[in-house]
DNA sequence: GCGTTTCTGGAAGTCACTGTCAGAACCGCT
DNA sequence: AGCGGTTCTGACAGTGACTTCCAGAAACGC
C-alpha cells in the first residue's frame, strides 16, 4: 500500500505525472492494475488520498476545537509535521504536485471539501453559537484557507515550516470565528 | 453553443449525468463531438463552465471592491440573479447538478479556485494593507465561502434569492475584511 | 475571384476507470 | 491437520472521456 505510493511517487518524479501509466505504477509495486484502483480510486488519489481523511483517521471531531478553531488545525499541522525530517520529504513530498498538476490540485481541493463537510457540524458547538449555515461558510473558509497557506508554503520553496504559514495566513479569521483575543 | 448547454442539460435532466454520453450530446446539439469537447473541454466543463469565467468576462477587478470585498461580491450576485425569473431556471439550473454529482461539484470547486486566484492579487490594495499570502486566504475564504452558500441556497430548495445566503454567510467576514462597520 | 485564416468533422488511438469472476491466501473452528 | 467461509488479489473485457492530427468547408481580407 504504501510502497505503491512509493513507487508512483518515483515515477512521478522521473517521468511526470502524466507520462506514468497505472500499469506501470503497478508493475513497479509487483502488484496488479485492479489492486491500484482498489486502495487509490483513482490516479490523482495516489497522491491526495488521505490528506485529511486519514491525517485524522478516528475523527476530526476531537480535532477542531470549537471554541477556537483556527488554533486548533495551527496546532494539528504543527502536531502532524513535527516528526518529518526535511520538508519536501515524507507526506509532503507528495504536495508538490498539489500545485503542479492541475488535476492533483482538483482532487486535493475535493479532499478540503470534504473535510471541511465533516468538519463544519462541529463547529455549531462553538461560543459563536454558529448556525449550520454559518458553520458550512467558516469550515470551507478554514479548509481553503489552508490550502492557500500550503500554497504560500510551496511557493516559497519549503523554507520555513508549514504551521507558521498557516498560522499567518488564518490568523485573521480568529477575529471571526476565535476567541475574540 | 448555448444550443449545446441546454441540448446537454435536457439530456441530463432526463437520463442523468451520467448515463449520457458527448457522443449523444453532440448528436442532439447537431454537431460533432469533436466541437464540443473544443467548446467546453470536458463534460463537466458543459455545466461549469463559466461559472465565475465569464460572469465577469471583461475583468472581475471592477466587480472586487478591495475596501469591502464581501458587498461588493453580494453586489455581483444581486445583479447577476435579478434578470432570472424563477430560480432554478437560466444559469441557475445548471447549479443542482454541483450538488448532486461529484465530479461536477469537483470541477465548479476548481472553477472557484481560479476565480480566487485571479481575484486575490486586488485584495492587495484595500484598507487592510494585505500581502500576497493573506489575499490569497481571503480570496479563497471569499469563493469557498460563497460555494457553501450556494450550497445552503440548493439545500433549501432555492426558496429565497441567492444574494441573501451569500450575504448572510459571508457576513462573518466583514468582520476582517471589510470596513469594521 | 483568390489566398489566408479560422472553424468544423472524422478517424484513430490512448488510457483511466468499472464490473465481473475465478483462484489464492487467510481466517476460525473442531 | 483438515475443512468451510470470508477476504484479497489478478485477469479479462468493456466503456467512454479525452487527445492528436488531418483534410475539407466556411468566412474573411484584398
Amino acid at each position: 500500500m504504501r510502497t505503491i505510493q512509493e513507487r508512483a511517487l518515483d515515477l512521478f518524479d522521473e517521468r511526470g505525472f502524466g507520462a506514468v501509466t497505472i500499469e506501470e505504477i503497478a508493475a513497479a509495486a509487483e502488484v496488479s492494475a485492479s489492486s491500484v484502483y482498489r486502495y487509490f480510486g483513482t490516479k490523482e488519489g495516489l497522491l491526495v488520498a488521505d490528506e485529511l481523511d486519514t491525517m485524522s483517521p478516528a475523527g476530526l471531531a476531537d480535532l477542531v476545537d470549537p471554541a477556537d478553531p483556527v488554533t486548533s488545525l495551527v496546532e494539528a499541522v504543527r502536531r502532524y509535521e513535527a516528526p518529518q525530517e526535511p520538508a519536501g520529504e515524507g507526506p509532503w513530498r507528495r504536495v508538490r504536485y498539489f500545485f503542479t498538476e492541475p488535476s492533483v490540485r482538483s482532487a486535493a481541493l475535493a479532499a478540503m471539501d470534504r473535510a471541511a463537510r465533516r468538519i463544519a457540524p462541529h463547529l455549531t458547538d462553538g461560543p459563536a453559537g454558529l448556525d449550520a449555515a454559518q458553520a458550512r461558510v467558516a469550515a470551507q473558509a478554514l479548509a481553503f484557507g489552508y490550502f492557500a497557506a500550503l500554497e504560500t508554503w510551496y511557493d516559497d520553496g519549503g523554507a520555513r515550516p508549514i504551521a507558521g504559514y498557516v498560522e499567518d495566513g488564518l490568523r485573521p479569521l480568529r477575529a471571526v470565528w476565535g476567541r475574540g483575543d
